[in-house]
DNA sequence: CTGAAAGCGCTAACAT
DNA sequence: ATGTTAGCGCTTTCAG
C-alpha cells in the first residue's frame, strides 16, 4: 500500500475572514483569541458572524508555528492494548490535563528501531514535551536524542544521565513478592519471564530479585521454574501450560507481569489446580483487571500514581523552565504488596 | 494548576546549518528529504556534518505547515483504559501504518463538552483525518464538524449524513446472544447495562435486540431483570451484586459488554453460583481478556477487524480525493456469535 | 480600538 | 548542482 500524499484543500484563512468583514486578521485573531479589551463589541459581533459565514477554522499548525508551541505532550508506548500502558496514559491524561497540556498517545512498536523512530526529533517537535517508554533502545541510542524538547524517560533499561527518569523497583518489589510466597510456604516458585543473563531489562531484574528472595532465605533456585516468556495474556498462559505439561512440579507461580498472572491463572484452571490450595500465584503491576478475576490476583503494585505524578511534574517543570539546567533526576517509588486470593497468609 | 506557558528556546534552524555549511537552506532540506540527485556527494557530507555538529533538527510544525500536511491521522475515544478502544487503537494503528500514516490517540473524556472540544475545529486541523468515537454528542452537536478535515464517525449515535459512519450491529448482535441463551433455555435472563426508554445509545440499541429476541420467542421481557449500569468492569461486578443481594432470581446475564461480563463472572463466583450451570453468560465486543477469564466468556463478535478495515480505507480515501464529493457511507458489519464456556449448547 | 509590517522554519518552483 | 524568491497561516510588535 502506498503512501498517502496530496495537501489540503485550501481551507478559509484568517484573512479571508478579514477581507470580507471588512477588519485587519490581527482584528480577527484577537476576536478568535477572546482578547475582548482590543475590539469593539460591534466589530466582534461582525467578524465572528463571518466566521461563522465562512466556517472559518485556526489553523493549528499555524499557531503552533508561529507561538513556538503546541500545548501537547506525547507519549509513546509501545502498545496500546496492554493493560498497564492504557492504565499509564490515563493517569498522565489526568494529571497533564491539571496543567492545561493535552496528552497524545503514540504507539513505538517495541522494536528498536520503531522506538528511535519515535524518538526521532523530528516526531519530538511536534510536542511540548514528550513521555517515552522505553523497552528496547540502549543508552547510546538516546543519547542521540532531541535536547530540544525536554523529555521523561519511563521503564528499566539504563538511561543517560541528562535525562528525567522515573522507573519501578523492579528488584525490590520481585523479591517483596518471592518473599511473600516462601513465607506462606512456596518451595518452588515458577518464575513466569524470567530471564537469566544480563541486567537491564525488566524481566531481568524481577528475576534479580526473585533469586535474592530465594538467596535470603536458602531456598535453591532452580533452573528448570524460570521460564523465559513475553510479559502478555497469552504469554502466561502458553508458558503456565509448558510447565506443566513438561511434568515440572511447582506449588506457586510468580509472573512478571499482571497480564501473564492472568493467563497463568487460567492454564491453571484448565489443568485442575487449585489456586491458592495447589499453587499459589503473584503478578506485577496493580492492573485493574486483577482485581476482578477469579479467584482475585495477588500482586505487587510498583507505585503507578506516584509514577505517574512524577512523570508529570518532572515534565511540567522542565516544559515551564526553558534551558535544562536543573540536573536530571530519578524517582523510584517504593513498591507494596496488594495481598488478594490468590495467595495464602504465611 | 497554572496553564504551563513559555515558548520552545530558540533550537537551531535550517538556516544556521546552511550558513555554517556555506550552502543555502534549500542545499540542507535536499540533503535532509534524501534528495540525492539535487546534492553532490561532497556537499551532502558536509552538510550531514554540519547538522550533527550544531545537533539540528527538523521543526516539524514548519514542515506540516509548508506542506499543507502531517502524516498523522487523529483517534478520539473517551478514555484509554477501557480494553475496547485500547484494542481498536491496536487495529487501527496496524492498518494506517501500511498506508505512511501515524495514528496518535486523544481522550474525549466521555462527556459531550469534552468530546466536542475534541472535534473543534483547532484539534482537527493538526491531522490528516480524523476518527471520532462518538458517545455523547447529538446529530446537531456534529453538524458544526469541521469540513476541512476528513472524519469518520465510530459509534451508534445518529450522525449526520455526510459523514462516513462505521458502527456496529447492536440491535442484531443483541438479539443474537439473547436468542442463543433462550435457546439454551434460559428464562429470566439479567440485562447488565440496559436501558428503557430512546434509541441513540449503546445501551439503548442492544437493549432492543435483547427485547426482540424475547418477544420472537414469546418468553415476556421482565422488568427487574434490566439493570441500568455503566459498562466497565466495575460496574458489571455491582450491578450483579445487587440483583443477587435484592434476591432477584435469573438463569442468565447478557451484559452489554465483555468488561461487564467479567464483572459479573467476579459477582457470580463470590456469590457461589456457577457458570454455566446455574447462571449463564454472554458479554459483548470480543475483547481478547474474553479469552482467559475462567471461565472463557461467550461473546458476540461484532466485527472488529471489518470495522477497523472499513474505517482505515474510507479516512485514506477521503485524505487522496481532495474535495468530499463522493457520498458518505455507512459500514455495520455482521455480527457473529463467538461460543465458549460461559454458556451451554442449546 | 484597529492596522501594517515582519517573520516563525520550512519547501515548491523557478532561476542560475 | 546550487541558490533565490515567495509564502504556508498565524501572532507579536509597534504605529496609528
Amino acid at each position: 500500500m502506498g503512501k498517502v500524499e496530496g495537501r489540503r484543500w485550501s481551507g478559509v484563512t484568517m484573512s479571508d475572514v478579514a477581507r470580507r468583514a471588512g477588519v485587519s486578521p490581527m482584528t480577527v485573531s484577537n476576536v478568535i483569541n477572546g482578547r475582548a479589551q482590543r475590539v469593539s463589541e460591534q466589530t466582534r459581533l461582525r467578524v465572528l458572524a463571518t466566521i461563522d459565514e465562512l466556517g472559518y477554522q485556526v489553523n493549528m499548525t499555524a499557531r503552533n508555528l508561529r507561538m513556538g508551541r503546541t500545548g501537547a505532550v506525547g507519549l509513546a508506548v509501545p502498545a496500546f492494548a496492554p493493560g498497564y500502558y492504557a492504565q499509564l496514559a490515563q493517569r498522565l491524561a489526568d494529571r497533564f490535563d491539571a496543567h492545561g497540556l493535552r496528552l497524545v498517545v503514540e504507539r513505538t512498536g517495541a522494536s528498536r528501531a520503531a522506538e528511535l523512530d519515535a524518538l526521532a526529533a523530528p516526531r519530538l517537535s511536534s510536542y511540548d514535551g514528550f513521555v517515552l517508554s522505553v523497552v528496547a533502545g540502549d543508552a547510546a541510542d538516546l543519547e542521540k536524542l532531541s535536547i530540544d524538547t525536554p523529555v521523561v524517560l519511563i521503564g528499566e533499561r539504563a538511561v543517560p544521565a541528562r535525562f528525567d527518569h522515573v522507573l519501578m523497583d523492579n528488584v525490590g518489589g520481585a523479591r517483596m513478592a518471592t518473599e511473600f510466597l516462601l513465607r506462606s510456604g512456596a518451595r518452588r516458585i515458577a518464575l513466569l519471564g524470567g530471564a537469566a543473563g544480563g541486567a537491564e531489562s525488566m524481566h531481568e531484574l524481577r528475576t534479580q530479585g526473585y533469586q535474592a528472595a530465594h538467596e535470603a532465605a536458602g531456598v535453591p533456585v532452580r533452573d528448570e521454574l524460570v521460564v523465559g516468556c513475553d510479559f502478555g495474556v497469552e504469554d502466561g498462559y502458553t508458558a503456565t501450560h509448558e510447565l506443566v505439561v513438561r511434568g515440572i512440579a511447582f506449588d506457586a507461580v510468580f509472573a512478571l507481569t499482571d497480564s501473564g498472572a492472568i493467563g497463568a491463572l487460567r492454564a491453571l484452571a484448565e489443568t485442575g489446580r487449585k489456586v491458592p490450595d495447589d499453587v499459589q500465584v503473584v503478578g506485577f503491576d496493580d492492573l485493574d483487571d486483577g482485581r476482578f478475576v477469579v479467584p482475585a490476583l495477588t500482586t505487587v503494585e510498583p507505585g503507578n500514581a506516584e509514577m505517574a505524578d512524577a512523570i508529570c511534574s518532572l515534565l511540567v517543570e522542565r516544559i515551564a523552565s526553558r534551558p535544562d539546567q536543573a540536573p536530571a533526576r530519578v524517582v523510584m517509588p517504593e513498591p507494596r504488596l496488594v495481598e488478594r486470593e490468590t495467595t495464602r497468609r504465611p
